[in-house]
Parts: structure tokens; C-alpha cells; sequence
DNA sequence: CGTATTATGGACTAGATAGTCCAAAATAAC
DNA sequence: GTTATTTTGGACTATCTAGTCCATAATACG
């Protein structure tokens, strides 16, 4: 008997998802998010709840897309240092070329939203520890493939190349200068030697 | 004939600094900054302009702050390695106490303004590469007496340490866990091995 | 075809917000 | 002490905010 809803709940999501990320959270208004998914409040309000629970969903869609990306990116290339160069410099340029000067959504939502609001912080430990294991997957893969020391701990390289991609995209945001973010990037690579 | 200001501007100034650093700058009112300041409204907009104008004064300051300490605490140590360690034990010790869980007011900053401010990003510019300046510094001093390889490139590792230490303190706020950033920071001290 | 059920649009509300303004208080110079 | 000048407190405003609500439109089922 209902009516059938009348719009793409998902295509809906990624809309918004572009919004809070390019404005954060208290940044963007339910005004902006209306025109954005092309939808009335009752229909938000109606399909995801309130502002809050819409990020929340948004930042999981964006987690899920994000971390496959990365498994992704490092998977197609088969050395993994060519693959992590790869997939950094993507990131710079797009940082460089303007659009990737909004930085990482799960960071900003770190950044804005640590004090305040634990479940989102839930929501963006667990996005963090996504990417983890994406790295940690890649860089178990090289070592049984011979491309890492035997002895290299995969669990604490990937701890560390999530963190520093996340310093990388935040300064990125205040200097985008592929230079500077370059030198960053040849000692992140660098690390993999032991 | 004035009559004098009745309060201290640099202390009005550092209660700002906790508040914007705590709240980011749209997520604190004039209303709390007006509190945490003591002052009514007429004397913050005489003395420091309006809330943007404060915001970026407090910034100012707590770059020079900032990069002062970076640079005090990496000249007390004598060797650079020990004193990194030192410096990233502060952070990640802070972090899990949980009053350094705000972050790092200057990362804070770039993650809330990139968009839409051009002029505080400036500022944020400017204090990542004060702290940049005050690794480098370090860096070069601990090449000169031998701790480091001669043809180590203290720019580019200046710039790895800026980041990364930008990375930790964000991921930091997430997941204020020992373990995990104590893997982040060994890994950044053995960049210095080359 | 009629009706029950849901989606939708847009008006509405209550509260918060940055910034303005003015009258009163306080001081330094004469 | 008087006066010119500035600070200060607090009221005020215009604007924006998230969230609610209701009447209308649109559908699936009997």
C-alpha cells in the first residue's frame, strides 16, 4: 500500500557526503543538504533521521568506499612500493589540483568532531582501523612476496603509513605545494626499508 | 585622558586560544569566548575586533608558543634522537591522558578553515613552517655533530616530521591508544637512520 | 475505482548567533 | 574638581539554525 520513495536514498547519501566533507559538520546547514540531495526535509528527516544520524551514515558510506580504494590501488600494482607511490600521488595531486584541498573526510570529521561526539568518534576509529588493515593486507602480501624484510612488522607499518597519510592531506590542505608534499612522501617510502 | 584598559590582552588572548582549541571555531559562541575571557562583548570587539579577527590573533600566538617549545625541547636533549622521542612522548602522553585529545590547534585549524578562509590558512601556513623551521634547525644541528648521515636532506625530513607529527596528533584523537602511536612513532624515528 | 498508507513540500517555531549601540562608569589632564 | 575621552556592561536586532507539523499528492492493494 505505502507510496514507493521517490529518490535514490544512496545517490542521496553521496550528495551529502560531498557537502559535509567540503564544509564539516556545524559548517553545513539542513538548508544546504535539502538543495544538495535535491530532497525536502521531510524527506531527509523521513529517510536518515536528523543532521547527526546523516553524517553518521555518511561517514560510514565514505569509510567503506575509501578503505576498498586504497585495497584497491595497492593491489592493482603489484610492487608495493610503485603501489603506494601510486596511490599517494593521487592524493597529492588532487590535493595540488585543488579538489583534494578538502582532505580526507574521515579526518575532518576527527578533527571537528573529537570532543563531543563519541559515537562518531567510534565511527571514524573503526573507518581508521579499516584502512589499517587495507595497508597491513598489502604489506603482508609484499613480505611473502620477498619485496619487505622478513623481520618487517606489517601491523606497525601500517599504523604508521595511515597516520602520515592523514598528516600528508591535513598539511596539504594549508600548503598545497607538491614539492614539500613530495619530500614527504620520499621518506614515508623510504620507511619500508626498515 | 584614555582611560586605561582594565584587563591583560595577551591573558584575554591565551583563554581564547583554549576555547577555539577545544570547540573549533564555529563550534564556540561569542557568548562562551565572552566566559572563558571574562570580558563583555564591547571590550573583545574593542580590543581585538570581531570573533574572526580574534581567532586569527589567537592563532598567531599559539604558533609562536608552539614552535618555541618544539624548538626548547629538541635543544635540551643533546641527541636528536632522543630528543624526538621525548618531544612525540609529550604528544602521544597528552593524548592519552586525554587533555591532548583536542589535537594540535594549528592541524585543528587547517582541517575546519581550508575552505572558505583563505587568510587563516595563511596563518596556518605560516606556523607549519615555523615548526618545519625548528625541526630543520635540530636537524641540522645534530648532522653537524654526527648523528646524522652527511648527506642527510634536513628540509625534507623537516617536512616528514611536520606531517607525520600532524598525522599522529589527529589519528591520535580517535583512537587515543599507547600502543598504536607509540608503532607511529617508531617508525618516524627510524627515518633518520636513512 | 476507492481507500488506506506513505512521501512530499513548505510553512512554522523556538532557540541560538554575531554584531551593534547607547548610556553609565572610570580615569587622566588641566 | 571639572571635563574630555575611553572602557565597559548589557540590552537589542536581524539572521540563521535544526527540527516539527500539517495538508496535499501519489501510490498499491482490495
Amino acid at each position: 500500500m505505502p507510496r514507493p520513495r521517490q529518490f535514490d536514498a544512496d545517490a542521496a547519501l553521496e550528495r551529502a557526503i560531498e557537502v559535509f566533507w567540503s564544509k564539516g559538520y556545524e559548517g553545513t546547514s539542513l538548508d544546504e543538504l535539502c538543495d544538495a540531495m535535491a530532497l525536502s526535509r521531510s524527506s531527509v528527516y523521513g529517510a536518515f533521521g536528523d543532521k547527526r544520524a546523516l553524517l553518521l551514515r555518511a561517514l560510514e558510506h565514505y569509510a567503506e568506499r575509501g578503505s576498498g580504494r586504497i585495497a584497491e590501488t595497492l593491489a592493482s600494482a603489484k610492487p608495493i612500493r610503485k603501489a603506494l607511490a601510486l596511490l599517494i600521488d593521487e592524493f597529492v595531486t588532487a590535493i595540488v589540483a585543488g579538489h583534494g584541498r578538502r582532505g580526507c573526510f574521515i579526518g575532518n570529521c576527527a578533527a571537528e568532531l573529537a570532543r563531543g561526539d563519541r559515537e562518531a568518534m567510534a565511527v571514524v576509529r573503526r573507518a581508521l582501523e579499516r584502512n589499517e588493515a587495507s595497508f597491513r593486507a598489502a604489506l603482508d602480501a609484499a613480505r611473502a612476496r620477498g619485496e619487505l624484510r622478513v623481520d618487517a612488522d606489517t601491523t606497525v607499518l601500517a599504523r604508521f603509513l595511515t597516520a602520515s597519510i592523514q598528516g600528508l592531506r591535513l598539511v596539504g590542505k594549508a600548503k598545497p605545494d607538491r614539492t614539500a608534499l613530495h619530500d614527504v612522501k620520499r621518506v614515508m617510502l623510504r620507511c619500508l626499508d626498515d
